[in-house]
DNA sequence: TATAGTGTGGGTAAATGTGGGTAAATGTGG
DNA sequence: CCACATTTACCCACATTTACCCACACTATA
């Protein structure tokens, strides 16, 4: 389970030091084997252990060809992808592509979300923030007591 | 259940001197493991006894992937959730993501809520205070005898 | 006033994060 | 097809931060 966020930084090579208790997780589940890509509704990046990656791949391409939104995900999620693994010092390099698509430049903010991670650029993530306009509550919210 | 509000201050290093009888409860609920998160409606923070903690994680989860306001509410919780425990001195580290979140600083208050906590900086707690329109009551209230 | 319990501050060793050098690999132009 | 230029991957060394520990100050109680 992924948890928490980290504010991290990005060097001038495009390299990402993980924070070491998540460097820690990251080694038991899947040795340091992940893969990135883009989120398909904010401006962010997905960072998966490869075998959750693995599960989510069949249900990717088994998306229906001929609906547009469905065929959108299924380019940014298939057509960013990157197969990843940790440097010696913990650290994982971000292609341009991926650096680009997610408006990334130094300051980072590194959000675990369960079975998964998101990188956001520091201003992304401090602007959703602060928007804070998300629409309706569904109803199965409306009468949660957390 | 936690009860009460408490006055407590955060030194330099982010560490926050739980008081003695929160502990001695917190030591009986679950032996000082604690998980501390992101409240979501509000800018403070959330600090559950790990064992109910574990019981709404379940419901975050469940929360529909698509709807936005759902996401948003995931994304908070989970994304800033932290599982700590106390120091030698019955001190938790706030991590400066969760500083920064709520805006803590120095002046804090502890407010009881029965199964969990909130963490509040001071200014905060008092303008909420202060401010007091919280829009409509749920049906559940209306006919809510006390 | 003494004593136990509570809250506060800071030092230090170990762990973590950061930057840059070099050799290999890759791509490009003649 | 070869030679050169550029990029990439890997490694090492240093700076910074963090976790843990200890010592002291203050408060309440006997």
């Amino acid at each position: 389970m992924f948890l928490g966020s980290h504010s991290i930084n990005m060097d001038a090579k495009g390299r990402v030091a993980i924070p070491a208790r998540v460097r820690e997780l990251l080694s038991s589940i899947c040795g340091g084997q992940i893969v990135i890509t883009a989120h398909t509704q904010e401006r962010c990046l997905l960072i998966y252990p490869r075998p959750q990656w693995e599960e989510i791949m069949p249900k990717i391409n088994a998306l229906p060809t001929f609906n547009k939104a469905a065929q959108r995900t299924k380019r940014l999620l298939i057509g960013y992808a990157n197969e990843s693994e940790m440097d010696g010092n913990g650290r994982i390099l971000l292609s341009q592509t991926l650096r680009d698509y997610a408006g990334l430049e130094k300051k980072l903010m590194l959000v675990g979300q369960g079975k998964n991670m998101e990188l956001w650029s520091e201003e992304a993530w401090t602007a959703w923030l602060d928007d804070g306009d998300d629409g309706e509550l569904p109803d199965e919210m409306m009468s949660l007591s957390l």
